[in-house]
RNA sequence: GGGAGCAUAGCUCAGUUGGUUCAGAGCAUCUGCCUUACAAGCAGAGGGUCCGCGGUUCGAGCCCGUGUGCUCCCACCA
């Protein structure tokens, strides 16, 4: 058991309009006195010392002398020390231990002595000597009156400070020192401390580890009892003369007392304070199996220690610190691996969702509108690992949008089913590439979850589906007008979606769910949270990069078409020049679809009154009955050669330069040699069409 | 006052030993489309002095110093 100055907690801190008292100290042995500005003359009869800086000029030939508190005469001496503000009031404080916290802090350090003016109802206390039985307010008018009566009040000022307010009551809190129990922190805080160092237990995002650092190393001792009537309570048993005996219960407490002092207890009673509730909540992860309880129950062999802890960052120390403790201290074994901190929920503005300011958002209301599941996408999108997520509706209707897609993707494979064809052909391109993309996107994925990187996972496989499954996947696999699809081409498609289905699960259980069983009638069992099946062997980077390429092709034939103003429903004739013709056999099809050619051919030479592309290492000549305007189109490649040609420069630079070539990584260089030959070769191409032009 | 973190497109954020053409994504914006899954959609585009200054280096969005601005935690002046 120690004093304790005062608890902080739940108070309010408000701006008050005040009084600031100057009160004369007559000093002793001298007819000089020394000013002091005090808020609180109440408190007065309190003091036990008088505190001045030590640089502090106007006073240096008072140190070591002593001063009378007025009204009672006490004799206090007059110290000096670092903490007092010169430019502060007089520059004179006037110490009383026992109702502030820093005098208490500053009357240790001095070995003052305390007195406690005040009762727990707020009157003057029996120490205070006078106003005894008054109430602390009424005693703040009626002294001043007094003082300023018996001449020790100079004068007042207004002033404005932060005073104290109970939360609860939203009455003034006295700092007041009581007797209450402790715990010492030092040696537990000590492997707690160094299981999160040593990464025993990782944080996530791992910045926090600072902030827990910080506050391992500058721990302090714990005040865990408190003048409630519930929670645990504290165990310890006095007799009739307080004597006081700890232990696990009360005949515990008995045996002890017994040893200890040879007899029975006469009296025996319990303290009726409780633990503090953290005291009891750092016990959560191992008691809620009766870990401490019930030793090696089979429960706690299973969970202890468990995975993963999610919480909040705020309560780092309150909780995940003290919870890391307790498990060193009474399991000898940390509670968790992992703790992954969530952001803090801010509305648009950036503000703390709160009752008081009406801003949280009506959660069954959004799920109404939107859905659960696109409620779920909405926070989840917005939650990067360790930032506040600010909420806002978009979000939710971008899940809203996501559902509408993928459910539109299912009708889409419903109606291909009702038209699947027996013939069996080889998988072409496009059933061939998401397979890979698949396989590339799962490794990601799971590497971002096991980083707890969560919205960018979802991101991630959010743009599979949308993107690559069905802005990709399933137009290039689409049949024509009225054709029907291969039966293979149609399975695998199944199979790929529930795969993707099987991914999104974890964010969006609900559709997934029936997606999933839509697909596929008859499925035994239902879709739940797994880890990814991760593919045994790693993607084929040439089909990727072959599917990467269509793409660009694919949307640089666009473009040209927008900007021609070609219409959509307009076909074009396509030319492609080309010296490695082999990587576009099984493509023609996906091409011709996508930017609605009639007919695509190779082609050696410059096709006249056609439109040029470069894309890649090949050139592309689009025909269209629209006459073309190739000024426009002049234009960007002359741009666009610009760039290059300071590109080259900027290499050629590198290059040349002795002490990158002595100094660069060999693979860095060749990276640039290649830079450099890729530039060329595209600015050759680009000459070549510009001349024709 | 003590500590931690942040500053990259209009907004929210990625950018993983400093080295691909690194300046990215989503949302928002603009343009064109009622194309037979989807207008809650499709196709395309524009948009940035990577906060300022200095340093290290062959090379800096990334490392170091410094200034400015913001956020959070803790303490709080009689």
């Amino acid at each position: 058991k120690a004093l304790t100055a005062l608890s902080d907690e739940e108070v309010i801190r408000k701006e008050i309009k005040q009084k600031l008292y100057h009160i004369r100290y007559q000093i002793d042995g001298s007819d000089e006195s020394i000013v002091i500005a005090t808020v609180r003359p109440e408190t007065i009869m309190g003091d036990t010392a008088i505190c001045v800086n030590p640089k502090d000029e106007r006073y240096l030939h008072l140190h070591g002398k002593f001063a009378f508190v007025p009204l009672i005469n006490r004799r206090i001496p007059i110290i000096a020390d670092e903490y007092v503000t010169m430019d502060f009031g007089t520059g004179a404080l006037k110490v009383t231990p026992a109702h502030d916290t820093n005098d208490y802090q500053l009357g240790t350090k001095h070995n003052l002595e305390v007195v406690d003016v005040l009762n727990d109802d707020g009157t003057m206390s029996e120490a205070a000597q006078i106003y005894v039985g008054l109430d602390r307010f009424e005693t703040r008018k009626k002294i001043a009156v007094e003082l300023e009566e018996k001449g020790y009040l100079l004068k007042t000022e207004e002033y404005t400070s932060e005073v104290g307010f109970s939360e609860r009551t939203d009455v003034v809190v006295e700092p007041r020192l009581s007797l209450q129990w402790w715990l010492s922190m030092k040696d537990i805080a000590t492997p707690a401390l160094k299981a999160v160092m040593e990464e025993e237990i990782q944080f996530f995002p791992p910045k926090f580890r600072n902030v827990y650092k910080h506050w391992m190393e500058n721990i302090k001792d714990w005040c865990v009892s408190r003048q409630l009537w519930w929670g645990h309570r504290i165990p310890a048993w006095y007799d009739e003369q307080g004597n006081v005996v700890v232990a696990e219960n009360e005949e515990k407490a008995i045996e002890k007392y017994v040893a200890d002092h040879g007899k029975n207890p006469v009296f025996f009673k319990q303290d009726e304070d409780c633990l503090d509730t953290w005291f009891s909540s750092w016990l959560w992860p191992f008691e809620v199996f009766k870990g401490y309880s019930n030793p090696g129950n089979k429960e706690i062999q299973y969970y202890y220690p468990t995975n993963t802890l999610v919480t909040a960052p705020e309560i780092i120390f309150f909780w995940v610190a003290r919870m890391i403790m307790a498990g060193e201290e009474y399991m000898k074994a940390i509670p968790f691996k992992e703790v992954y901190f969530t952001g803090i929920v801010r509305d648009k503005q950036g503000r703390k969702m709160s009752k008081s300011l009406g801003n949280s958002p009506d959660l069954l209301g959004l799920i109404d509108q939107y859905g659960a599941d696109a409620s779920r996408f909405g926070i989840m999108i917005s939650s990067p690992a360790g930032n506040d997520i600010l909420f806002d509706e978009a979000a939710l209707e971008q899940g809203r949008n996501f559902n509408n897609k993928m459910w539109n993707a299912l009708k889409l494979i419903h109606m291909w089913k009702e038209r699947t064809t027996d013939l069996v052909t080889e998988p072409p391109f496009a059933v061939r590439w998401f397979e890979e993309r698949l396989r590339q996107v799962t490794e990601e994925v799971d590497l971002m979850m096991t980083q707890f990187r969560l919205s960018e996972a979802l991101k991630t496989i959010y743009s599979l589906i949308w993107d690559d499954f069905c802005s990709w996947y399933l137009e290039w696999v689409k049949p024509g007008y009225e054709q029907p699809l291969e039966e293979n081409v149609h399975d695998f498609t199944v199979d790929y979606f529930t795969e993707l289905m099987q991914m999104l699960h974890p964010f969006m259980p609900f559709i997934t769910e029936e997606i999933y069983h839509q697909l596929e009638k008859n499925r035994e069992v239902d879709l739940c949270v797994r880890q990814c099946q991760m593919p045994n062997h790693s993607a084929n980077s040439s089909i990727l990069e072959q599917g990467q390429m269509l793409k660009e092709i694919i949307t640089g034939i666009r473009d040209v078409r927008n900007k021609q103003q070609i219409k959509p429903k307009e076909t074009i004739k396509l030319f492609i020049q080309t010296e490695t013709p082999d990587i576009f056999k099984g493509l023609y099809g996906i091409i011709e679809k996508q930017v609605n050619a009639s007919e695509i051919n190779l082609s050696t030479t410059n096709i006249p009154g056609s439109f040029t592309t470069v894309i890649g290492k090949n050139t592309f000549y689009v025909v269209s009955e629209k006459p073309i305007d190739t000024s426009h189109q002049k234009a960007e490649l002359e741009k666009e050669m610009e760039y290059l040609k300071g590109f080259l420069v900027s290499v050629e630079k590198k290059l040349s330069n002795e002490r990158f070539v002595s100094n660069a990584k060999p693979e860095v260089i060749e990276l640039e040699k290649k830079k450099k030959n890729d530039a060329e070769n595209k600015i050759r191409i680009i000459e070549e069409s510009l001349e024709k032009m």
